[in-house]
DNA sequence: CTGTTAGCGCATTCAT
DNA sequence: ATGAATGCGCTAACAG
């Protein structure tokens, strides 16, 4: 910086304030200092002047998993969002474990980030302790059964997964099957399970039989356990899955078997992902906007609400009925 | 950090020692700044040390998309190896934009990184200039069809391409279509486009249609484009798409008109991304070693290779023919 | 194994 | 509208 300075006979400061673009700054010293800095092949530092002003144009992001399109997509709305004013994310995966997700935290703060974007509500408490001793802003997402540190963005798991069994319910099915994956790791999709079972059986109708894979969600997990399940003597009427890509696989399995969806077993996914409207039969699923999560978070971290708004955003997800139920 | 030398009875330095773990240290000073570090609070602040030391525990990263698993699964790869030393990648989605590709290398740059991992091999020339002058590692991932400006991971479009168009053309097929997307602007797939389209007409069997959606590619495009392809009066007895994602939407297409596959028409994808395995028909494709490409380059950034060592790293495409041809 | 000295590349806070 | 002095929090280089 202080080669450009010397190079457009200006001071180091003045430099400073036209990398930055801030203060007041005359034109012909502006464009002087620009051409300077080209002519020297000058790379401002950005990182450096964050040790002076005690903040980095950095954003903490931890996501569960990036095998699910799902936190890609948020991912991609807290990006182009933080995109519009500088800002960058810097990201780890948890892959669903809260001691990772308690050391990725510990890890980001070492970048004194300008915010943190965590998901879901639930975390260690060592995480919460460091949270409020360092002072960071962080914005939980994806979920509001619960209490958010500050706030949070998302909608209810617990409504989601009553819902959808209402809806099963009344199209007149009585015998359940549910298939999730990550070993109930998930805690989200452990709450659409219960909050789904819960109503199953307040409504006398009955949950046959749950399978949960202990790796990641795919379609062939969604597939494989579909067939393990439908090979039963009384396989389930319907079956909840605890997202799209299992219920695509379910789907697929039943194609490839001749199995008829909904006659012979209904299938309900969700998230509402893009690809799922390019299947043979459009899968019942609650859609979410995971897009928008990113977004509305990222903006809550470049332009914090005041006090005394709200602390739980939501940004509803809908059922979305479809020809498998 | 002199608060926590001060509470350990030590200097700052020896702090810093401990913090990053270098150097020697005697196991109860060791943890004893620990202990004091808890006591107090403190958490160490990485950036701040880059300042002195000329770099950041970090690496740039530029995709062209998160739209497709491809390149989450490559942004995986070098999550993965990276955290095995300490460092993040911070990355950039350039939208298949060599312009957008520029302005996100300059960004980077603004953080000092340790190197950069870029895609494919086509940048625009101030994009190399700035490399060159600034001195960053340079990773290109991808492909090897052309210079590396240090060292390229990946495999080759053409060869892949024409590796498609001889299995088909020995399946006895003669009239081809082929579906792609981004408007043409995935350069590597128009490496894999003209290579098959090559190798087609030296064979002297036909090229009847070629469809290219303006927008990210997916299922549903597949689907659609599909749909108007076989809607033609001579539609091709074979189709090649630019990914898999519109290969599987092409054979959602198929499953949904009941048009057989392959006696009426072959599909053939790109990239064997796990999900192909749950479709109803196993898709012909060319399995390429995304997660493997990331943490081969992330591991030569983090110790590269010497001089005398190649430039071209080949992490082979295979094809992998299903029953879709 | 630990401490001292010097300074990394900037931004803050005044001045003018 | 611009500049000078000072310090941010840390690490390199060397001494011991």
């Amino acid at each position: 910086m202080h080669d450009v300075a010397r190079e457009a006979g200006v001071s180091q400061m003045t430099v400073s304030r036209v990398m930055r673009g801030t203060g007041y700054i005359s034109k012909d010293v502006q464009t002087e200092v620009v051409s300077a800095a080209r002519k020297i092949g000058y790379v401002h530092n950005r990182l450096a002047g964050g040790n002076a002003s005690y903040d980095n144009p950095i954003v903490g992001v931890v996501v569960p998993t990036m095998q699910n399109r799902v936190f890609t997509e948020v991912l991609s709305g807290i990006n182009a969002t933080l995109e519009t004013s500088g800002l960058r994310p810097v990201f780890g995966v948890s892959e669903y474990s809260p001691e990772a997700e308690e050391d990725l935290v510990f890890d980001l703060l070492t970048w004194r980030p300008q915010g943190l974007i965590l998901s879901g509500l639930e975390h260690t408490d060592a995480l919460r302790r460091i949270i409020s001793q360092t002072g960071v802003r962080v914005a939980e997402t994806m979920d509001t059964d619960g209490d958010p540190m500050s706030v949070c963005f998302g909608f209810s798991h617990i409504h989601a997964g009553e819902e959808m069994a209402k809806h099963l319910i009344a199209r007149g099915y009585r015998s359940f099957g549910y298939i999730g994956s990550h070993g109930g790791l998930d805690l989200r999709a452990a709450k659409r399970f219960e909050a789904f079972a819960r109503v199953i059986r307040e409504t006398g109708a009955q949950l046959v039989s749950v399978e949960r894979a202990h790796t990641a969600s795919s379609m062939e997990i969604g597939r494989t356990l579909t067939h393990k399940v439908m090979q039963r003597e009384q396989p389930p009427r319907a079956i909840y899955y605890a997202n799209d890509d299992l219920a695509a696989g379910g789907l697929m399995h039943c194609l490839a078997e001749g199995i008829s969806v909904p006659e012979t077993v209904a299938l309900a996914g969700f998230n509402g992902l893009g690809f799922m409207s390019a299947l043979p039969k459009l899968v019942t699923t609650t859609v979410t906007p995971r897009y928008d999560i990113g977004v509305a978070a990222a903006r809550w971290l470049m332009a914090p609400l005041a006090k005394s708004d709200a602390h739980k955003v939501e940004l509803p997800a809908e059922l979305q009925i479809g020809q498998t139920s």
